[in-house]
DNA sequence: TCCCAGGTAGATC
DNA sequence: GATCTACATGGG
């Protein structure tokens, strides 16, 4: 990997393991807004990025070096062997071997905190398109203007002060329906500091998810969200409707529970378990693993 | 019209 | 404890 610039945008090249479009689109990250084929604008940590990836280059329009060194090699996870990770989880089955492949440049993405919090909140019950809706509706009310690309303005997602200042009812004009009393109750509590991040420093995976369960609206799921995409946990491992449906497929045959699933996956994949779920995540997903399509698909290639 | 969506809280047994 | 249901909103 090596970080060159070229007049106001900054190059990285020869990078490895990496695909932008895969990264962003398998529902780790709701503010990425597409302009062409592996070209996109981001907003995250406070700022907008314009970027594109050609082959095995990065393009970040705009971006300083120290601005691509400090900030958004850490975000994309860039310092990161995913080559080791690969190895280690191919090591333990045949399993993930086609999601691995399929999915060769997914990178869990280092995310602030509070906007994850808030961002898998309004995921539940929820589709990805419209979760994208609501966070981009509370960003544009209460973040700040960051610039535009193409005429279209962006806006950072608010910070925990400002996001104390959200009644319920606001929440509830910006379409998050019944999850406005949660995401009033996590505001509240991000803005206060009675839940911060320095809090999770030294704390274990189990102790770190019960804290986050203290707040209203998350459980197990969104908590565990929560811990890998915003805490660095990358051993937690989210279920949900796609990874249960898609590890009874593969693994169990039949119908499991989400306490035996999760028990299996720490077992399993251990340290790694955070990335082995992203893998089977987008891999499953795409091909519709275990929905009515996808048995109808099966039984129709039996005929 | 009905069903479902990167679930969770509260009720009920 | 394990299951059942209501919860807003939007799209297929």
């Amino acid at each position: 990997m090596k970080i060159t610039e070229n007049g106001k945008n900054t190059l990285i090249n020869e990078l490895k393991d990496f695909d932008l479009e895969q990264t962003l689109e398998c529902g780790q990250c709701f503010r990425f807004y597409k302009l062409d084929k592996e070209e996109y604008v981001i907003v995250a940590k406070n700022k907008m990025l314009h970027i594109k990836q050609d082959e095995n280059q990065l393009i970040f329009y705009n971006t300083s070096k120290e601005d691509v060194e400090n900030i958004w090699i850490n975000y994309f996870d860039l310092d990161r062997d995913y080559n080791e990770i690969k190895e280690y989880l191919l090591k333990k089955d045949n399993k993930l071997e086609s999601a691995i492949k399929e999915k060769y440049g997914v990178r869990i993405l280092n995310q602030d905190f509070h906007e994850v919090l808030i961002s898998f909140i309004i995921s539940q019950n929820k589709q990805i398109p419209q979760i994208k809706q609501v966070v981009k509706r509370i960003s544009e009310q209460y973040g700040e203007y960051l610039g535009d690309v193409n005429g279209e303005k962006y806006y950072s997602f608010p910070n925990p002060e400002k996001l104390g200042e959200i009644t319920e009812e606001a929440f509830r004009e910006m379409k998050s329906g019944f999850r406005a009393p949660y995401l009033y109750d996590a505001s509240q509590k991000l803005a206060s500091g009675e839940i911060n991040e320095e809090l999770f420093a030294n704390l274990n995976e189990e102790d770190g998810r019960e804290l986050l369960k203290s707040i209203k609206g998350v459980g197990d799921k969104v908590a565990n969200c929560v811990l890998l995409f915003g805490l660095g946990y990358r051993n937690a491992f989210p279920i949900d409707v796609w990874i249960k449906r898609i590890m009874e497929a593969i693994y169990f045959g039949k119908e499991t529970s989400k306490e035996e699933i999760q028990k299996f996956a720490s077992n399993h994949y251990g340290e790694y378990g955070g990335y082995a779920q992203q893998y089977l995540f987008c891999f499953g997903r795409d091909a519709k693993i275990g929905t009515k399509t996808d048995k109808k698909k099966k039984s129709d290639n039996k005929k």
